[in-house]
Formats: structure tokens, C-alpha cells, sequence
DNA sequence: TAATATCCTACCAAATAGGTATGTATTGAT
DNA sequence: ATCAATACATACCTATTTGGTAGGATATTA
């Protein structure tokens, strides 16, 4: 059970952002202060903004900005953005038919529930304000 | 972010398992109830025997029991038993080094503890139980 | 117009998931 | 003693996902 680096590094690149908000940034700059590959984060950070959690300038001293201020944009938005949804095991998800007859299925229910609790209760601005 | 389906295979067996306690049950009747191929099964009950979840008895009319009561087996072992220790990002088990400056390892040590609590939470007669 | 950004798409290698195939060893029933 | 049923072991296979790279097109500004 892992989530993925995508989660990670776009995680790590909107806590940046939120650090410089209502600033922008360019990619080479959060590609080097996180270590992150930039053709990489380059792909993340457009879906990112395919979701609507970042707003972008392009051109010379172009960059990224948050879409919202860093007290309103939660941990699991940006995480569903880029692994998709939340969803523990596959019958959480796809309303599987015997899901009420079905032993296993409220061990996995109330999970995604505290997965989703934990990731939402974070926002970006309480995940600055921890240093 | 997802459990395999070796968690949940293995969970459904094992929650048979349980309602048949002490008795034991084969593999081949697992599967037909469960609706688990036989073989892949057979390979889950190997690595489950491994981590000593459940005892084997070989030959004609062999089969498997679970290796503790029910109210005291619980699926967080079950599941880390299949699919490895449960750590949703990898700086939670691999010792980061600059975990203590960094502004995103909290909300990963909070999920895991979180995952586990409500894992560790379930027994298999809870679950059992349940229907 | 040159430099610097975002954006877009295709490709790629390695790992993982999920499963099958084949065979061996052990035991109970006949 | 033999046969059938079972656990046990290992090798193989295919598809998907992950984590990237490559190359360029497009937009903006100095």
C-alpha cells in the first residue's frame, strides 16, 4: 500500500508554492529547490492545472500560482489530482454488487473514510506554518 | 493509492476461515466459495503460512485453520502479511534523512498511523460478525 | 527577434500485479 | 500397496503502472 511520488513531489512543489503564495514560480526554480526532475515535474504540474489547483503564465517569467489561497487548498485535492481517486480496494469504488452481503467491504469503506479525513484535514497552509 | 487485490483476496479467505474456526477448510473449497482462482490462491495460503497467520496439514482431507482465535487475528496482520508493511510513502519506512525539516512528513506519518489504527482495529471476528 | 517559459505528445525501461503451468511431497482412504 | 487428494515449490507469462526522458510547439516579454 503505497502511495505514489507523483503524490510526493507534487505535494512537496505545492507546499512550495504555497510558501511564495500569492507569488509565482517557475518550474527550473521548484524543480531545483526540491530536487525534482524538471521534465517530470513539468508533466505534474500540468495536470495540476488540468485540475484547476494551480494558475499558469507562460512566456519569459512566466510560472505557477496557486489557484486558492494555502488556508483553502487541502492535501487531498492535490493528492487525488495526481494518483486519482481515493479508493483503498477496487469494490470502494465501483459499487461492486454484494458489497451488503459482503464481509470485507466495511473494513475498506471506513479506511477510504479515514484516508480521505486525514488528507483533507491538511491544508497547504497548516503544512507550512509545521516547520 | 490502492491495496491489492492479494489483500483482499487473502482477507475474504481468511474471514471464511474464521466462520469455520477451529475447523479447517482447503484451498479448493476456499476458492470455490470465494471465487479465487485455485492457484493464485494457493499461492496467497503459502505466504499467509509463512508469516505464521495460518497452520497447514498436508495430504488427503488437509486443509487450513487459522493460527490464533479469531478475536485475536486482525486484518492489519493479514493484509501486511500479503502485501508488506503498510507505509503509505516511502519516507515513512525508509528513514528519510531530512524528515525533520521537511514540511511533508507529517501528514505521511499521521495516514500511516491512521491506516494502522483502523487496520489493526478490525479482528476477523469482528468482521465475521458483521453480516 | 532572441530568450525563456509553459504546454504537448510520444517514447522507454523497470517494477509490480495478477495469474498460469508443471511438478513434487505428503497423507488418508480403499 | 496403491490411488486420490491435498499442500508446497518454482518457473513462467502478460498487461499495467511507475517514473522517467526526448523533442518540439506555442506564447510572452525583455
Amino acid at each position: 500500500m503505497k502511495f505514489s511520488t507523483r503524490a510526493e513531489y507534487g505535494l512537496k512543489a505545492m507546499i512550495n508554492l504555497a510558501h511564495t503564495f500569492p507569488g509565482q514560480k517557475s518550474i527550473k526554480e521548484l524543480s531545483e529547490e526540491e530536487s525534482i526532475s524538471l521534465k517530470y515535474l513539468e508533466r505534474l504540474m500540468g495536470t495540476l492545472k488540468k485540475n484547476g489547483l494551480v494558475l499558469s503564465t507562460k512566456g519569459q517569467s512566466g510560472g505557477y500560482v496557486l489557484s486558492k489561497k494555502p488556508s483553502q487548498m487541502t492535501a487531498g485535492e492535490v493528492i487525488e489530482a495526481l494518483d486519482g481517486p481515493i479508493a483503498p480496494m477496487k469494490c470502494t469504488s465501483s459499487n461492486c454488487a454484494i458489497a451488503k452481503s459482503c464481509n470485507s467491504s466495511t473494513i475498506w469503506t471506513e479506511l477510504e473514510h479515514q484516508i480521505k479525513k486525514t488528507l483533507y484535514g491538511y491544508t497547504l497552509k497548516k503544512l507550512t506554518d509545521k516547520k
